[in-house]
DNA sequence: CGAAGTATTGACTACCTTCAAAAATTGTGG
DNA sequence: CCACAATTTTTGAAGGTAGTCAATACTTCG
């Protein structure tokens, strides 16, 4: 009935991302970005469209007194930058080492004439986009801490999982403390919260940056219920 | 430098909201509907389009246990229904008696290959639409209850407010229970923080449905810190 | 006027945050 | 390659913000 992709909660991007061919554009050769290199701040002009072909970014906002608020985490295949108007949106920064593919703006939007299926391609993913945002709400507004981070390793194991010896093993490539910062928890909280987990015997931690699942159904049903 | 309006939080809608002119489609008369009357549910198939012409309507999404996010208030100008599938993915119902212009999907679909401007204008709506979603998360995830609760009637003010000797007046069509469902708080605490601002000289509350704003600045303020 | 729904207020609780320190990991320079 | 510094993560203890439960007041509506 509800035809939400589980991996939809990485999806969002700087202002539209779009999971889409880029049709048209030159190809330039992918740019490499060290892990922590930031790709662009909020207000900039919005030149650039970065295609991710490699490792993962982050998208945030920051409040006047350091309070951050991850938007998103984009993955390959995945597509930052797109503005409704000349300026970024947001921040956003490679989360580990990146490839990207950097396209200019002007490449997207000669598209919409030449193409008019383009631009309706994108205003689909604009809107399942939007809908993938609207779960987010829900985790945000109304999950208790547990069922956040659930999601939110259900959401990557759909993603990015792979069977090994029948658990389902993944990268978490960013740090604790973004993980809080999309989840809106303390850095604190996601720690002990991953340490429960671990202890009942859900997950396994093989090293900081690696989580292997070993009760998938559990950790699910985690996800809708605490 | 952010160019986000203020009154931006009430603009989402079931997948896209697009606050433009509904250009080509057939000119029905307004509907009426009355208060707490659904105009669709989540999984129905997403036959109309809705066009707020009076009134005001909540879209929300329930959890299996009754929790309940409300993802937006539609206000005049404020279209609701649009779906990138087949189905509504989120509920709606009048807060108060409403007046709709109910137009066919076919309608607005027809409309992107007529007219491919249509289309890319409807995508820059989601672009900003998208924006001030991304507004909405630092709200859920980072504000603290009288930041909500702060940010949401200056929202409000700024949308619907009118001057009345040296107060800026508006009503509160929705109850204290969707405001809490709207900003991730309980019912109770948002009456809590609506009576200490009274308490503070910051906020009249004539009625349970009308708020007269005494500092609009103090306001403002409050919504970004606490 | 009485009933039902909504809003306010109070008391208590719990979840999560904050502050703090220790442990583990990563990075760097010799 | 190792030692040391810096960062990240974990764990602990204490406290606060907001939630829950409950009772009362207020509105609305039949």
């Amino acid at each position: 009935m509800y035809v939400t992709s589980p991996v939809s909660i990485f999806k969002n991007t700087a202002v539209v991302s779009a999971n889409v061919g880029v049709g048209g554009a030159t190809h330039t050769q992918p740019v490499h970005f060290p892990a922590s290199h930031p790709l662009f701040f909020e207000g900039d002009d919005a030149e650039f469209v970065y295609e991710i072909i490699e490792g993962v970014v982050r998208t945030s906002k920051i409040l006047f007194d350091g309070r951050r608020q991850i938007l998103s985490f984009g993955y390959p295949g995945d597509v930052v930058g797109l503005s409704h108007d000349r300026f970024y949106h947001c921040d956003c920064e490679a989360v580990s080492d990146a490839k990207l593919r950097v396209h200019h703006k002007n490449a997207f939007s000669t598209n919409f004439e030449r193409d008019p299926s383009f631009c309706n391609e994108l205003l689909k993913y604009a809107a399942s986009e939007v809908n993938s945002m609207q779960e987010h709400f829900i985790m945000l507004g109304r999950k208790s801490a547990m069922e956040k981070v659930a999601s939110f390793l259900a959401a990557l194991m759909g993603r990015v999982g792979e069977n090994k010896d029948r658990r389902i093993c993944f990268d978490i490539p960013m740090p604790r403390s973004d993980i809080a910062d999309f989840l809106g928890l303390s850095h604190e909280t996601v720690s002990r919260t991953l340490t429960r987990l671990r202890l009942d015997g859900v997950i396994d931690l093989p090293s900081k940056h690696r989580i292997c699942v070993r009760q998938p159904a559990t950790l699910k049903a985690l996800a809708e219920k605490e």
